[in-house]
DNA sequence: ACGAAACGGAGAAGCAATCTCCGCATCTTT
DNA sequence: AAAGATGCGGAGATTGCTTCTCCGTTTCGT
């Protein structure tokens, strides 16, 4: 009888390495075989270790979730009403700006159990926040915890830009942002923000059929 | 000799109207095959009376772009500089909402010539709209004209959802997005606007290649 | 040194879009 | 009304992917 193979296990680790920094940089576009290359190692040696593209994303992005619900937690830790928003954001929006697989997965482009998974307990976490500003002050009234999948939603093309032109650049349009959610006098919102029972489909909006 | 078939002037007209229409619900990931599906007609007709899908795109999209730089003239002639900016934005949001093919063109996923012909007017109309608010005190001081086809490039998402879930729903978000862009105090923007050179660069960003 | 396990990467299989081809239908002209 | 020219239809060839399999070769553990 034979143990396991060391070179088996290594080259485990390898693929799931190489997987997070292709996904990262590339989105979820890219394909086994490139992780595969990436890694130094064959396609079908990442066929054997993984059933398709989907198990291995799995794998990289378990952890990289949760951390979003424990941030919107530790954003509570913070006494200011407002800056504890601003850091849950801001937090978030850097790791998505990161990576370009986080972001395909929150929103549309990943698989969709993942997304179930996921939002709900972001909503959770997130509601708590914006309770806490509104009932401060400092939140426009008319803004609402289903908005925050639809800001993440628009950021994604500054995530975009940000990776071309200026690693920064999504820094200023989250502030523009965060800047029209504040309660400073202005005119109310048009339109109700999106029913909740609709948060899958906007997440699932831009998500190419 | 003979004259020109009716019919084959009149299959040209059915052709573009069906473009027209396929292009705005379903963007240019649609093919020729399903417009001409669409205007009742075979696919070789469609491939007779135009070379290639773009060549189609292109006739479609004439005057729909020139209407942008039109409008932002317009938007000049509102005496209320912050009115002026606003109309602007909801006119083509509106227009785009609606046409997902010419939010396409306009930002990176369409073709590449229609882009580099149509901004520079329209950021030229629109730098003055913005110098005006500018001058007025309405606008942001570190607002810049730049950052609007950011700007659209972010209510894309916007725009998908409203198609799924609420038509009006943008309207929220251009809202949220130009009370952000509002002059009254707030913090500064982190990160410089991206600079003029990089234009194209913004709009090609979530450009899938 | 031997057998079991894992590797590599060419290429099979599947899929979707683009575009061609040509027998058939429909027009215009006389 | 007949004839020739022109346009139509849509099956399927072509192209360009990506996904995944297969098996001769290499590497490991005992």
């Amino acid at each position: 009888m034979t143990g396991i193979r060391r070179d088996s296990v290594r080259n485990r680790a390898r693929l799931v390495e190489a997987a997070r920094e292709v996904f990262a940089a590339r989105g979820f576009e890219a394909t086994l075989d490139d992780v595969a290359r990436h890694a130094g190692l064959g396609t079908g040696t990442a066929y054997r270790h993984f059933p398709n593209k989907q198990a291995l994303a799995a794998e990289v992005l378990t952890g990289a979730t949760e951390q979003i619900a424990i941030d919107a937690r530790a954003a509570l830790e913070i006494d200011d009403p407002w800056l504890g928003l601003v850091d849950f954001f801001q937090r978030n929006a850097e790791r998505q700006a990161r990576d370009r697989g986080l972001y395909e997965a929150l929103t549309g482009l990943g698989d969709d159990e993942a997304q179930a998974r996921i939002w709900p307990g972001i909503i959770t976490a997130v509601s708590e926040l914006f309770d806490r500003a509104h009932a401060a002050g400092v939140l426009r009234p008319d803004a609402a915890a289903q908005d925050i999948p639809a800001i993440f939603a628009m950021l994604g093309p500054a995530f975009e830009m940000s990776r071309t032109i200026a690693p920064d650049l999504w820094r200023r349009y989250l502030t523009l942002m965060l800047d029209g959610l504040r309660a400073t006098g202005r005119p109310d919102l048009p339109a109700p923000p999106p029913p909740v029972e609709s948060l899958p489909l906007i997440l699932r909006a831009g998500k190419r059929t």
